[in-house]
DNA sequence: CCACTAAATGAATGGTATTCATTTACGAGA
DNA sequence: TCTCGTAAATGAATACCATTCATTTAGTGG
């Protein structure tokens, strides 16, 4: 049985571009060699896609293959593992993280800008968080791309260029744990049956609630990184 | 085929007791009924104990069930599904954190040896902390019992009371964001190829790298402890 | 002594990522 | 124009995985 007819759509993002194809005839388009279904961009773009509409749960590459019309092995001549796919969703999303402000703003507002983004963009793809962590920066150019910014941001903030990556790192952690926060469920704090037998904690959770704060997990993430830009601005010669 | 000889050892650590059995019989010994082989103590030990041997890839329903010398099915009579024994672990590990400072030495000390604490028993367990995160307190009563004794020395400590949650929150947002670091690879910063391309942030690994740190991880802990150390403790009244 | 029940079995289910032998079709070189 | 090499697809097979369920076992309370 022949190959289904190409599968439409996919335009490519711009970011994993596939190297050029070798084709010297003008007339096909490059980045893609012509009979190829599949690329890394394509890929990419249908896992987000997938992501946003199904879930971190949804995305099987039995699923994946079927949204880009293709066989789930055909995959694997593209990326070697699932791994890869995160890898490249991971990358793909460091990509929107804005870093603008630094060379433009002061550092603490530079820095303030740049972690409520980091945050807001990886609060919605928790799962990635065990990926990005360990994540060699060496597989994900957009990623290093941001530490260049960030790194540069720094330096030009007169820091003592080694203590700079300990500072991001410091910050990042923090960003990371507050992702988690974000999607955690509004009643995680209840203590129900155990209320009376921990005291300090239920009335400091009432307490809390009596505030009425929309967004609690906001709160915690601006008292972490106020203090965290206080303090670490201190290191600045 | 009768069911083979009860399991030897998994001598229950107290933690998830299971309910008082009702036998009236004083010759019965408590906690277990007589004839089961299972019960939420002996799964928690035998997980940790296969966490331990083939960490998070080897703990498998199968493989709990076999260390148990149980069928697995056997294994939902005890726990409702695998996302239940994470849970049991968790609440286990909760209670090795280090708490007894609070109380016992000023705000500051008991703080960061809790911190400290934290971070080094999950850094050994990363794949809990998606769970710990969005876990509702209810189903983890050792980890309740964590969050009583911070809740009461921040109390102590003259913090104002609706902010004492927002407080633990953020520290512990990077407490679980900094336990992968740890588990990080010591090239994970290394640019290769890009290495040109990104001078500011090469010249910062570079300048980490020279003061050669034996576990870099630590460093950044530090740094990014005593910042919100400072900035939190400000906060008291 | 009987009946009830908690707790075990083992087979079956539906899902997963991944591998591999095979086929297809494009494009370059003769 | 023909042929050959190769990149990229197929689809069947593999080895797991967590979970369900009908059935059996064995103790306990009445």
């Amino acid at each position: 049985m022949p190959a289904p007819p190409a599968a439409p759509g996919h335009t490519s993002l711009g970011d994993p571009a596939e190297p050029e194809a070798k084709t010297e005839n003008g007339r096909r388009r490059a980045g893609r060699p012509v009979g190829a279904v599949l690329d890394k961009a394509g890929i990419t773009a249908a896992a987000l896609q997938l992501i946003e509409k199904k879930g971190y749960d949804g995305l099987t590459m039995a699923a994946l293959a079927r949204s880009l019309n293709v066989a789930p092995s055909a995959l694997y001549n593209h990326v070697s593992s699932k791994g890869d796919v995160l890898l490249l969703v991971e990358d793909h999303l460091a990509a929107l993280v804005d870093v603008s402000a630094f060379g433009a703003e002061p550092w603490e507002d530079a820095v303030r800008k740049w972690a409520w983004s980091y945050r807001d963009v990886f609060s919605q793809h928790t799962p990635l968080i065990p990926v990005i962590a360990v994540l060699p920066v060496t597989d994900a150019p957009q990623t290093l791309a941001m530490y260049e910014t960030v790194s540069a941001g720094f330096r030009d903030a007169d820091f003592p260029e080694e203590r700079i990556v300990s500072s991001i790192v410091a910050l990042e952690s923090f960003i990371f744990g507050s992702a988690y926060d974000v999607t955690a469920p509004a009643d995680i704090f209840d203590a129900g049956s155990m209320a009376e037998a921990t005291p300090s904690f239920t009335g400091a959770v009432r307490s809390l609630a009596a505030q009425g704060h929309e967004r609690p997990a906001d709160v915690a993430f601006s008292l972490g990184l106020e203090a965290l830009i206080s303090g670490l601005g201190a290191l600045r010669q």
